[in-house]
DNA sequence: CATGTAGTTCAAAAAAACTTGAACACTGTC
DNA sequence: GACAGTGTTCAAGTTTTTTTGAACTACATG
């Protein structure tokens, strides 16, 4: 393997610019990633690799969407992390390459494990806190009230604990629902 | 009783501070609102009306909260957009006066219909687009490849579309869910 | 152990989101 | 019409989040 080259453009390597649909699919992720919560190079990256049947090194990433190598490290990370992506090692070469998981429920249950998980999580401690505080109201109607709303919130903190099974639960088992093919 | 002088004329007025407890409820939906894409102040709002048994107009909440009232209009229309809050008008009072919703079913719907609608809706068009794209595409290959992306992204698209429904139908008849017998 | 490749970190820059407040609009009263 | 009470708008200011890129770690190879 000669390693002249160091602009190498081997002319067996894959394209290195995007099709117009793929911008588009790009597009597609940023602006979806963008209203739930999250940045937008995540969304570019994961619409990237959504777009490709090949693995993609950050090298790759980073030439073909254009962003700097500290977004696309934390964003390959991050989307790996949320279970959005998997990283593959193709033998005999020193780079890890990535595929995007096209899976919605896995999508879903990931996303919602690392984000509407721990925000559960650390409900429970702000019930308990609010709790303490009212220990020490002073004034028989405000702990009353305190108390009533620390009791709604409680129901309410229950209630969003076991849907989000649900939700896990139900995205994804539509692969198997008998579909007519329209559209 | 009554507290210092505080501006206020009237002593019959009830509390122009908010108790510790009622700081900790505001708190926690402050970090909620963020956490779903909501802009703290709206949280703030609805969480100083959520610990209230009284309604309270425009300018309570901008006292009591201490924002501006550029925040408070903007944040009391958009909730009550979101079905978040309701208003109702004093006899004799010209002042609109806020009360918090607190059915977690109405809360969570109001979200869904106003936050996950439109961009299911938007999706649509977004899926076109993309159509659109890949009919002008030369290369076999990537048209096959992008077809076949396309094909997915409407699936997800029709998945989500059917779980908003029973979101909105489980929150807030959790009582009767079936469980799964694990937690 | 010097070199080249792969990837991470993080302070500073840039961008996006949020808040403010003064000007404006509307309405009912005198 | 002038005024006072309510509420809205939006350009400018502030805060928060995201991105960048240079310095750094790690590790294989000659």
């Amino acid at each position: 393997m000669p390693a002249l080259t160091l602009t190498s453009k081997d002319s067996s390597k894959q394209v290195l610019i995007l099709d117009e649909w793929e911008l588009g699919v790009i597009d597609l992720f940023l602006n979806a990633a963008n209203s739930i919560g999250l940045p937008r190079s995540y969304g570019q990256i994961y619409g990237l690799l959504f777009c490709r049947d090949q693995s993609l090194s950050m090298d790759e990433v980073i030439k073909l969407l254009g962003i700097s190598k500290g977004s696309a490290s934390q964003g390959l990370r991050s989307l790996r992390q949320l279970g959005a992506i998997s990283s593959v090692f193709e033998p005999g070469d020193r780079k890890e390459r990535f595929v995007a998981e096209i899976r919605l429920r896995k999508l879903v249950g990931g996303f919602l494990r690392e984000q509407a998980d721990p925000h559960l999580d650390k409900g429970v401690g702000r019930l308990q806190q609010i709790e303490a505080l009212l220990a020490k109201v002073d004034d028989k109607d405000s702990h009353k009230r305190g108390v009533r709303r620390h009791e709604i919130l409680s129901g309410w903190h229950r209630q969003m604990s076991r849907l989000l099974p649900w939700v896990k639960m139900i995205v994804g088992k539509s692969d198997r629902l008998p579909q007519k093919s329209s559209d």
